[in-house]
DNA sequence: TTGCCACTGTGACTTCTGTCACGGGGAGGC
DNA sequence: GCCTCCCCGTGACAGAAGTCACAGTGGCAA
């Protein structure tokens, strides 16, 4: 390990590294862990550091070993939509890698990020050689798949802002809330645009649907922090 | 083979199988087709049979021998979303089967099909012993996640009901356009109930806006195939 | 402190499109 | 032939939400 600029260490071994657990692609045998490490260029990233853009060639893929990334596709007319955050442990670009085709989607760090990346190449070689590392892409594709799928849902068949919104909020209450004594809390690190972007929709309108539900007393914000207070009534909007 | 009451043959044994050509999942070297041979069984479903439907635990795979699929999802109150249409050669569920999480989506054959399923112990089993079966897995999850991302993008970024139905027939141009005298013919395999369901609107709109194009002169529709004249403007009301 | 900038909150207006309602036409069954 | 579906075409209308415009707020830096 070196010491690097954005406050934690660069791991430059993978077969050393403290970050892997078993969720994490990269929690292979040490013959392939091996393989990867050296297929493989380690990096740091501050958060905003674009990783790849959309429509580029998928020249490599990316691990993310350490840190959160927004993968966001745009219109022509400078509109853009935010497709999902990945997290540790994931391997970005593989579906683009594989088929060689271009990136469909911008990758931007949202916070200061450990980073492996691969050429695409030599990410074939290796997973052509590693039969449980390919099996690994298989699950991280199959993921990747499933969200997809959550996301052309919850976009193609809500009929309302408000429901893909609601939707949304339950969603991070899964993943990130903590049960508190006035109901389940959790930290909003997104602002009102990107929760539109998230959604397909405008600024004012989550502003204006968040407002309304606090105004209903299903939620209350204070800085960055929101409780759910009924959850139940959050439910009985979408129908999906 | 034996002969099937949908006016083609069903064919036993994936080795001697005329339908396989490389696109195909299954155009696997001869020990690994015929552990796949093994592993499944094949059938013949009319058009309008229900492989599975959303929500079911993920029981297995489904290989689309010969004939097309159409997979849907639905909301509590009934409305519904065609996700994709899917040909022979493809596998369905394989996201599903591996994650084992309940299938994503409800599956249709939309003519006469012939399937082979194959139980997802199996299916793992023979992919985690035959890599290149595995490898092929990777592709048709990134074209998969390919093809979810476009619908994405389509539902997610486009600003009007046009703008998503001219992409739709450019997708079209694209897959099944025969260049003519007055412009590129296609047949529509769908009604316009359908269609607004693959675009996520109601049926009225895409009437109307069909009534609109062929209005402005863009196409014509006579019967089940359509000519579109003016590839041009399609393109311009396209901002995706 | 002051200024700046990004974020949030609101009002007014307009457009899009979903919904309801209905009519016509073609295919197929009896 | 006739009846019954299903599909297409249209009109009227209302509600949802995008857009524009602007005000307030809070953090950060000079």
């Amino acid at each position: 390990m070196r010491s690097s600029p954005y406050g934690f260490e660069i791991v430059e071994n993978c077969s050393s590294c403290s970050f892997r657990d078993n969720t994490f692609f990269c929690s292979l045998a040490a013959t392939a862990l091996k393989a990867f490490d050296q297929a493989s260029v380690a990096s740091v990233y501050p958060g905003g550091s674009v990783l790849y853009v959309e429509g580029q060639a998928a020249r490599g893929v990316f691990m993310i070993c350490r840190g959160k990334a927004k993968l966001s596709i745009a219109s022509r007319d400078g509109k853009s939509l935010i497709t999902r955050v990945a997290h540790a442990g994931e391997l970005l670009g593989v579906g683009s890698a594989i088929l060689d085709a271009p990136y469909q989607a911008t990758v931007e760090t949202i916070e200061p990020c450990q980073i492996r990346h691969v050429k695409r190449e030599e990410f074939i070689k290796f997973i052509r050689e590693h039969a449980d590392a390919c099996y690994r892409v298989t699950e991280q594709l199959s993921h990747e798949c499933h969200n997809a799928n959550d996301h052309i849902r919850s976009l193609g068949l809500s009929h309302s802002a408000s429901e893909k919104l609601a939707h949304l909020i339950l969603a991070w209450c899964e993943e990130g809330g903590r049960e508190g004594a006035t109901g389940t809390r959790l930290k909003m690190m997104m602002t009102h645009h990107e929760v539109s972007q998230l959604i397909g929709t405008s600024r004012e309108t989550v502003t204006r649907i968040l407002g309304e539900m606090r105004e209903r007393g299903i939620l209350s914000i204070r800085g960055s922090t929101m409780v759910i207070h009924n959850r139940a009534a959050l439910e009985a909007m979408v129908l999906l």
